[in-house]
This record gives C-alpha cells, structure tokens and sequence, in this order.
DNA sequence: GTCTTGGATATTTTT
DNA sequence: TATCCAAGAC
C-alpha cells in the first residue's frame, strides 16, 4: 500500500492542494516551472493511494514523450511500474496521448461502432497523398489546391467536429466549395483503404460518443478521475471528448498555463482553460506561481512581457531565487556578427563560470535562422546539437516496412500497397498498377482483389501477370505467418523474404544506415513481443503508428542544444540565448495581422525566456539576409515591452567595425525605441507603401489596446487590416 | 530506374 | 538564395 503522506511530504502547500483535491472539477494553473508534472503524479499516486481503482484514472498528455516520462514517474512513486498494453482494458492507471486514448477505445469498440479493427492509421505523408489523388480525380488543380493548404483545412475542420457533409453545407467561396469536395472525396477514399487519419481518431470517437450511448455510459463508468495535461493546447474536438467523459462523475482536472498557449496554428484554442470555470462554477481553482526555475530577474522579464498580453489570466510568478544577472540584450550588426558574439559568449561562460555544455541552448523562431548560428558554433569548435526531430519513423526504409507489415494487417490499405509493389523491384512497373487500378474500377473491386487476379486483368503483359501472382504469394505466405503473433520473427521474414534486406544492401554502400534503422525497428518489436505476450500485429501497428520520436533528441552528450522556440516548451536550460528578436522574425511576419496572433507570439517569447534558469541573453541583428536580401530590420516590439531596469542593452552597431572584446557599448532604451516605426505619422486618407500589398490609403485608423490599427485600402491587394507597429508602412507624399 | 532540370515556395509540428 | 518536388530524359 502507498502512504499517502509520503507522496505529499515535499510538497508546498499549493502543490498539495492540487494533489489531494479528488472529487469535483479542479484547474491547476500552473505557471512556467512551477513544479507541475511533480503535481500531476503525485496527485495519480496520491488517488490510488486512497484506494481508488488504478484503472479508473485516465490522464491525458499531448505527446508520447510526456505520457512516457509521467508513467515512469507514477510507477516510481507507487513502487511499480505501469503497465501499459496499449488496451482499453487494463489494470493500470491509464496514462496517455488523447490519440491513443481514442484508438484504444476505437479498436475496443470497433465491432460495436461498425468499424474493421484492422483499420490502417494515415500518417500526414500518406494523408496528404490522398488528398492529392482526391483532387486530382475531382479534376482540380492541384496549383490551386495545393495539397498541404487543402490537408490543413480539412485538418482543421475534423478538428472542429465538423464533418465532411456539415462543411459543404456550410460553406460558400468558390475555394471552399471545392475544398469541402476535396474533403467529401478524401473520406472515401480513406474509407476505401480502411484507414483512419490522426483528426479521425478523435473525431470518430466522439461521433461514436454520440451515436452509442450506452458506449459512453461504459467509458464515463470507467474513467471516475481525469486528469488532462497541457489543458490550454487542446482542440476543440479534444474538449468535447474530454467532458463527454468527465460528464457523470464531474472528476476532472486540468492542468495547464495560458501563457504558454503556442499551438493555435494547428488548432489549439485557448478559452477552453480561460473559460474553464465557466463550464464548471463550481470548480477549485489552484495556482502554482512559485517558479523553482528562473532567477528573480528573468522571471521579471518575463512576467513585465506577458503583462501586455489581454488574452490570459492574471498570475504572478515569483520565486525564492536569487536575483541573479540582468538579462543581456544584444544588438548585433548582423547575423554573422549575432551569431559569433553568442559562441564567444557561451565560450566565455564555458571557460571561465565552468558552466557546461549541455547547460545552454539557443533558440530560434524558425528553422532558417539555424543555419548561421550553426555554422559559427562548428568554426568556434564548440559542440552543438540541433533538436529537430529526426523522425525515426519517417524515414523511408522504416516507412517501407511499416507498409509491407500494413499491407498484411489491411489488405485495403491501397496507399501502403502502392507503396511496396515494386519495392524493392519486382518487375511491377507503375504502367502495371495503372492497369490494375483500371481494372479495380471497372469490376468493381479493390486493388489487392485486382493484384490477385493478375492474369485476368488487360494490358498486362504475361510476364508481369507473373510478378503480380508472385508478389500475391509471397504476401499470403507473411498473413499465415503473421497469425502467430510474433511480430518481429515477421518482420524479419518480411525484410528476408521480400527482398528488402538485399535491396538495401545494394544501396547502402558501406555505411548500411538504412539497414542499422531497419534493425532498430526489430528490435523494438521484439520488445514490443517481450511486454505484449496477447499482442498482435494490429496491436503493433496501431501503436507503432501513433509513435514520433522526439524522445530520440535526449541525452545530448556535452553540447549546446539549438531548437526552435516551439520545441523548447517544456525543457529547462541555465544558459539560453534567443536569437533574430526583430520584427517579422520573432513576431513572424505571418503573425503581424491580428491581434491574437501577436500574443500568441508574445506566448512563444515568454515560453523563450523562462526556459532560463541562470542567464539570459536575447539578440536583435540590425541587417539580416533573407533568402538572399540582405534587409535592415526592425527591433521587436517584444524588446522595447521588456523592463529597463532588468536588462543591460550592448550596442554593438556603432562599434564601428572595431568588435573584439568589445562587449562594453552600453546603450540605453533610446536605441531600441529610434528602431521603432513613427507612428504619428498615419492618419486617416494618410497614401502608405507596404512592402507586399503595395500602395493603398488609410481608411480608418483606431486604437485598441497598446496598439494602433489601421485598415487599408490596397490598389492591388484589397482591403487589409494591419497594425501599425508591425506592418511596415511607409508614408507616400 | 535513376539522373536532371525547371518551377514554385519559403513558420512553428504532434498525433 | 536554397531547397524541395514533379515531370521529363537517358
């Protein structure tokens, strides 16, 4: 039996509060390192230490990585480890991603919900694959209809629980209408291969929440306690599917910050943890504002920036810290120059405060930015490491045979079949599976019925009937193997036997990269084998599917760790440099036109900077080449928001040119301020110049908020709505 | 089946 | 400017 004292005994009071509160809605507010996953596990600890049922816990996370460690965590502290066989039905508290929870119930459900539970899961390369074939068979353009524009609306809309049917109805434009066509097809086509896409797993399992309620009733019963992590990045599909469950016993925790609220771009919607107390009066509210992270000054810095955002709840961080150094703003010259003076800094920090490598990062709006930085770090000979996902299960030998094993499990699953026919080659020509296609269609069968009545299909020469027939066998021979359930012993006939193996062999030369993944791959199904003794190879898949691997970015062995802002989320450094503070950059330039937008951005910087534990140093460079333009930039408005008394500026821009050492040019707030846009100059009727619309003519100007707002009639470009601070107008006349 | 070339395109990224 | 993708050449 676990004690529960013990669980709450380091504990502050807040943190216990939240811990121990069981029954009833409760929000956990919890700010930027407050200690909240320490919360959230004990608080499943401390609910099975009551003598809870273990299985009627559900706690919901957004990525596997952060399911993984919690689980671990849990399991620690309950003295033994939790299980997880990726069922419904299970005796551990259930810890998982909302996609896995919907899977388990789906598959669980599935003879009720008249759904195969062999169904394939659609990864967004096989997603958008679909739509493309989807608009091209609607005889769209597919310059128009861009597949990735059109995947993320259709995304979209699933993720607003609207379905196919409802978007047609509801929409007009001529692009729209066409979309929601794209979008009618693209679901008969994932019917077709019996498949599900990742916005499908939750949306049809909230369909099926409303269809079966006695389904529902089951899953209300099961889950009396959930927990929901990251509350403030659900969708609004993922709130439906949450309070659908919670609804009975009303035992619902969420735990979440609004300030760290970065993922609207794909969905997230903020009010649902703003209005959180509004769907429940009668919810306890916690917040957890001591921050054991970030020195006084930092936390300073960051509270006075989120301060301008109107779009958040009042909260103030403070901390026990000490004061610790005044953050380092820098302006640079230019991106070389931003880039070699944060590597002499971090050398600095290195060599002289015995600081480690690991112990800093730099991170960055986008991607792009990497590049210069990188470059200067490798010169320096300081040791680096980029966190962008190397996407294990994106590469296209392990994809490969991820498809063999799919097309064995589904025999619809045509977009893993096309995929494998010819790979490695066995005399299966794409004019071949044209003619298989055309036959599938005029008899009315799928493309696997078509593969296995070769020789009767026209156009096909007898020798390629022939590959056809073989490759039949030769799959019919892995769906007899594969009844026994040992997936890797499979997986290794498949790689043999289908001749992959020797293929990449061929292809590898002496490194045989592919062929190490393909290996690791094994592996993991072997272990997958070892802790699912009643698994199957469904089971796998459907697992395997819902798998990406961040978590293979850990352990960074003594470097500096370079990530985008995004991925930053979650991790702790005691030195981070934010480099390209400028306007277009950290704001983006996409962002600049609405206001949430903005505060999403503030969100992302505030994210940034109480990353920080010991010091900070953000950057500006006052040129910047961009995409071959060498632009002068614009100081983020983020800079001039932060307090005066937190921050030393170094000017290195009027140096001029002499830089080593140099590091004493001690500017005051003027220098930030001159980078700034005039605004007094726009008013209403005012002829402006945009650097992408053109010229148009003020015609209505207002303030709201810091922030003045400007709409304008653009000669070319139509009617826009910009703020002045951000957009970069220029005055005509 | 692989190499080449032209054209479009350029945030963030999990499941 | 650089990179990615699709379509065409060998």
């Amino acid at each position: 039996m676990i004690d529960a004292a013990e669980i709450l005994s380091d504990l502050t009071e807040p943190q216990r509060q939240a811990a121990t509160h069981t029954d009833g809605p409760l929000l956990i507010v919890a700010g930027a390192g407050s200690g909240k996953t320490r919360v959230i596990t004990r608080r499943v600890a401390y609910l099975v230490s009551l003598g809870i049922p273990p299985s009627s816990v559900c706690a919901i996370t957004f990525t596997n990585k952060a399911a993984g460690e919690m689980k671990e965590r849990v399991g620690k502290i309950m003295g033994r480890p939790v299980r997880d066989f990726g069922r419904l039905d299970q005796a551990w508290p259930m810890v998982c991603t909302f996609h896995s929870l919907c899977l388990r119930v789906l598959r669980h459900y599935a003879p009720m919900i008249g759904l195969p539970s062999n169904f394939s899961i659609f990864d967004s390369s096989d997603q958008s694959k679909l739509v493309k074939e989807a608009t091209k068979i609607l005889e769209l353009s597919s310059t128009n209809f861009p597949a990735g524009k059109v995947h993320h609306t259709i995304s979209g809309q699933k993720n607003q629980l609207i379905t196919a049917a409802a978007y047609a109805q509801s929409v007009g434009d001529f692009y729209q209408r066409n979309v929601a066509r794209i979008y009618i097809k693209y679901d008969e086509l994932l019917k077709q291969n019996n498949a599900l896409d990742f916005d499908d797993l939750l949306l049809k399992c909230v369909l099926a929440f409303r269809s079966h309620p006695p389904m529902l009733a089951e899953l209300q019963e099961r889950f009396q306690y959930l927990l929901i992590d990251e509350y403030q990045d659900t969708n609004h599909a993922q709130y439906i599917l949450a309070h659908a469950l919670a609804q009975k016993h009303r035992n619902i925790c969420v735990v979440g910050d609004p300030d760290q609220s970065i993922y609207a771009w794909r969905g997230a919607d903020i009010r649902n943890i703003l209005h959180f107390e509004q769907d429940y009066p009668d919810a306890k509210v916690v917040k957890l504002e001591q921050n054991y992270r970030s020195t006084k000054t930092i936390l300073a810095v960051a509270s006075k920036l989120i301060a301008s955002n109107k779009q958040r709840r009042e909260k103030s961080l403070w901390t026990e810290n000490e004061q610790g150094e005044k953050v380092k703003v820098i302006l640079c010259q230019d991106e070389h120059d931003e880039a070699a003076t944060v590597a002499r800094m971090m050398k600095e920090l290195h060599d002289q405060q015995n600081i480690g490598w690991n112990g800093m990062a730099v991170f960055y709006r986008i991607n792009a930015l990497s590049r210069v930085m990188e470059d200067a770090l490798r010169r320096a000979g300081m040791p680096y490491v980029m966190a962008r996902g190397v996407e294990f299960y994106n590469r296209k030998e392990i994809k490969d045979v991820l498809s063999y094993l799919r097309v064995i499990a589904n025999p619809a699953d045509e977009v893993s079949l096309d995929r494998i026919a010819n790979m490695p080659t066995r005399g299966i020509s794409d004019g071949s599976i044209k003619s298989l296609q055309g036959f599938g269609v005029s008899n009315g069968v799928g493309l696997w019925e078509s593969f296995t009545r070769a020789d009767q299909v026209p156009g096909m020469t007898t020798r390629a009937q022939g590959s056809v027939l073989k490759f039949v066998g030769l799959i019919e021979s892995f769906r007899a193997k594969a009844q026994a359930g040992d997936v890797r012993a499979l997986m290794e006939d498949v790689i043999r036997r289908s001749g992959y193996e020797e293929y990449l062999r061929k292809i590898g030369g002496d490194e045989l990269e592919e062929l190490a993944n393909v290996n690791e791959l094994i592996s993991s199904a072997a272990e997958y084998d070892s802790e699912h003794p009643e698994g199957s190879l469904e089971d796998y898949l459907a697992g395997v599917s819902l798998m990406s691997d961040t978590d293979h970015l850990k352990d960074n062995g003594g470097a500096i760790t370079m990530m985008t802002l995004h991925a930053a989320k979650g991790l702790e450094f005691p030195v981070v440099a934010m480099i390209g503070l400028e306007e277009g950059c950290l704001p983006h330039s996409r962002a600049r036109e609405s206001e949430s937008e903005m505060e999403e951005e503030r969100r992302l910087c505030f994210v940034g900077i109480t990353r920080a534990e010991q010091r900070l140093i953000m950057t500006k460079a006052l040129y910047r080449t961009i995409r071959g333009l060498r632009e002068r930039t614009v100081t983020s408005p983020f800079l001039t928001e932060l307090p005066a008394d937190d921050v030393e500026v170094f000017d290195r821009t009027k140096l001029g040119g002499l830089d080593r050492g140099a590091s004493s040019g001690y500017g005051s707030d003027d220098d930030i301020d001159d980078a700034l846009p005039n605004k007094s100059q726009f008013k209403r009727g005012q002829l402006v110049r945009h650097p992408q619309f053109g010229i148009g003519k003020i015609a209505e100007i207002s303030e709201v908020g810091s922030h003045t707002r400007a709409v304008i009639e653009f000669k070319n470009a139509g009617r826009k709505t910009l703020i002045l601070q951000y957009a970069r107008l220029e005055a005509v006349g």
